[in-house]
DNA sequence: CCGGTCGGCAG
DNA sequence: CTGCCGACCGG
């Protein structure tokens, strides 16, 4: 009998499976059929279904469902119509996606769709300055990272990066892509030195004692042993060390503020 | 496993 | 608009 392999699919949770089938015979001969296993071992044979499964546990809009690689920019291929707006859609143009609603983020089997309510359409926002600089912080903000790649112009997503041993999480999210957003973010959101978490407190009651300012890891200094020893340690991260450095040994420098990746 | 639709989309 | 092709799903 003839093996099929199914290989590891680092896009989805652990344990997925996926399968190619070459078909062999008849009018569709030589295409192939693409097949997905659960740890269970439950089979999915399209991207629908496996959504399904899913729910919200895994985002699925860029999931290439053929080559099971996060494509990020292939807008989803929605089979769902947008039917919200309706101005251009009177005008028998093509709904136009920039408009269409965002989907709650709150936890829900069910992908739900916010209501948008205008209640006074002629309204201007008001710019409140003082307030929009001191915007409450959403705690654990940084788990929102959780499982954004880079990628590369050929839109293949890169591998993640191997932290050092010395960079230990907080919090309930410990996944080390989690983590090294979180300290990326932190470099361009703050002035401040980045020392991680330095109460200990933190720790052992993040929802408490956790400092917002820094990011969700313990507490580090980065030494210039950090920075001189390469071996096994990627070139990315020892460039985040020494912008780590660099920023603080000169904390008064004024830093360009920017949104989180 | 393969065929038959349906919908997106390039020409 | 039309023809092609990929996604999805039924048998």
């Amino acid at each position: 009998m003839m093996e099929r392999k199914r290989t590891d699919c680092p896009a989805l949770p652990p344990g997925w499976k996926k399968e190619e089938v070459i078909r062999k015979s008849g009018l569709s001969a030589g295409k192939s059929d693409v097949y997905y296993y659960s740890p269970s071992g439950k089979k999915f044979r399209s991207k629908p279904q496996l959504s399904r499964y899913l729910g919200n546990t895994v985002d699925l809009a860029c999931f290439d469902f053929r080559t099971g690689k996060m494509m990020p920019g292939k807008l989803q291929k929605n089979k769902q119509r947008f039917r919200h707006d309706p101005l251009s859609m009177a005008k028998g143009g093509k709904p136009d996606l920039n408009t269409a609603l965002p989907i709650r983020q709150t936890a829900s089997i069910f992908k739900q769709p916010v209501t948008k309510v205008t209640s006074h359409p002629g309204n201007k926002v008001k710019t409140d300055l003082q307030r929009a600089i001191e915007q409450p912080k959403q705690l654990f903000w940084e788990k929102r990272l959780k499982g954004l790649r880079s990628s590369d112009v050929t839109e293949q997503v890169l591998r993640t990066m191997d932290l050092p041993k010395g960079l230990q999480s907080v919090g309930p999210d410990a996944s080390d892509d989690t983590l090294l957003s979180a300290i990326a973010s932190a470099l361009h959101m703050s002035s401040a030195p980045i020392t991680g978490q330095t109460s200990v407190a933190a720790e052992k009651n993040p929802a408490i004692w956790l400092n917002t300012s820094q990011p969700l890891c313990k507490a580090f200094t980065v030494t210039d042993e950090h920075i001189r020893v390469p071996l096994f340690t990627s070139l990315r991260v020892i460039t985040i060390f020494i912008l780590i450095q660099t920023k603080n040994q000169k904390p008064d420098l004024p830093q360009p503020k920017r949104h989180p990746f």
